[in-house]
DNA sequence: AGGTGCATGTAACAGGTTACATGATTAA
DNA sequence: TTAATCATGTAACCTGTTACATGCACCT
């Protein structure tokens, strides 16, 4: 069994402090979920399989009654995770975007078009807004999470942008029809 | 049997010309492609499925002894077409961007992280000319097609901005340590 | 004669989500 | 006492890719 995306994802956020599945889907959710997504199912198998390789070390710290398994990185899996994040192949970079989808195909019902691209928008703006707050709990700035939150709002902004340029020219030019 | 995406990506092309599933794959990967890709697996079942609902119509043109069926929009195809791009329910928007988790992940590793960054301002810049190329080609300004590749290429040359400020950022920072 | 492109199709696989089952703890 | 949260796990499902099989047409 090769390692996948989920492999990297928890081999990283166990570099940071050790979780128990819960705790990483929960990380997860909070931080990488906006540029690669996780769910417990493939969380839980992926932390026996890495455990199996000895990748982690797993240990019962239950609270109360309650089973709880935490797990941290055993010096093989920081191995793994250095040997990834110096490994140089082609990145995975793959977008499924339907507005993007809709405003392609906005040729077939032109009159829809601003509204689509409104749409995005203010998708986008939602979007932003969970980033801002994300970052105003962040302290540093020079490390990994406040990096790629810098650089999510920055997208962000600079697509918000476009959009609102574009609304405004389509704007202009339904008027001039007038 | 519900619409998915790739039913969308086939009326929209369908939309703007006949096409057989071949002439629709090779249209989807210099297309939408970028913002959402389809395969044959998708493409050829779904055209039969689509067909049954009588949303698309196709004929047989063969060229000589070479079958080729030809598929074009039905009425009702043209109907859900339109529907789907005024209807306003949440838009899918999911990215998978493995440079991004590196970037996150860069704390285990730091004097790695301009590489991480540098790999990816390289892929996006490989990226930005595959859609300068595209634009070459294109002709009218407002059309949607036209639309896509312009956000497209503001996009990447916004992120590229991002990691040229901040690799010139970190290696400041790396100066001033010795 | 052979390589490339046109053309259709699918089986096997990989990757990922949803929904549920189960049960303890904690705060209102 | 009841709702929310903590906590683990998986079966069923859906989506999408890869790789292959098959064969014609066209150019050199």
């Amino acid at each position: 069994m090769q390692p996948t995306a989920v492999t990297w994802a928890i081999l990283g956020l166990l570099a940071q402090r050790p979780m128990s599945g819960y705790d990483l889907k929960r990380t997860v959710d909070r931080t990488i979920r906006h540029f690669w997504a996780a769910s417990y199912g493939q969380i839980y198998p992926e932390l026996k399989r890495l455990e199996d390789q000895g990748l982690i070390a797993g240990r019962s710290e239950p609270t109360g009654e309650r089973q709880r398994r935490v797990y941290e990185l055993t010096e093989g899996g920081r191995a793994a995770l250095e040997g990834w994040l110096t490994s140089d192949v082609e990145l995975v970079d793959e977008l499924r975007d339907e507005g993007m989808l809709k405003l392609f195909f906005s040729d077939a019902l032109p009159e829809q078009r601003i509204e689509n691209i409104r749409a995005m928008r203010l998708s986008t703006e939602r979007k932003l807004e969970q980033l801002n707050q994300l970052r105003s709990h962040a302290q540093e700035m020079r490390t990994g999470p406040a990096l790629t939150l810098d650089l999510g709002i920055t997208s962000c902004q600079s697509f918000i942008k476009w959009c609102e340029a574009t609304e405004h020219r389509l704007t202009e030019t339904e008027t001039e029809k007038e």
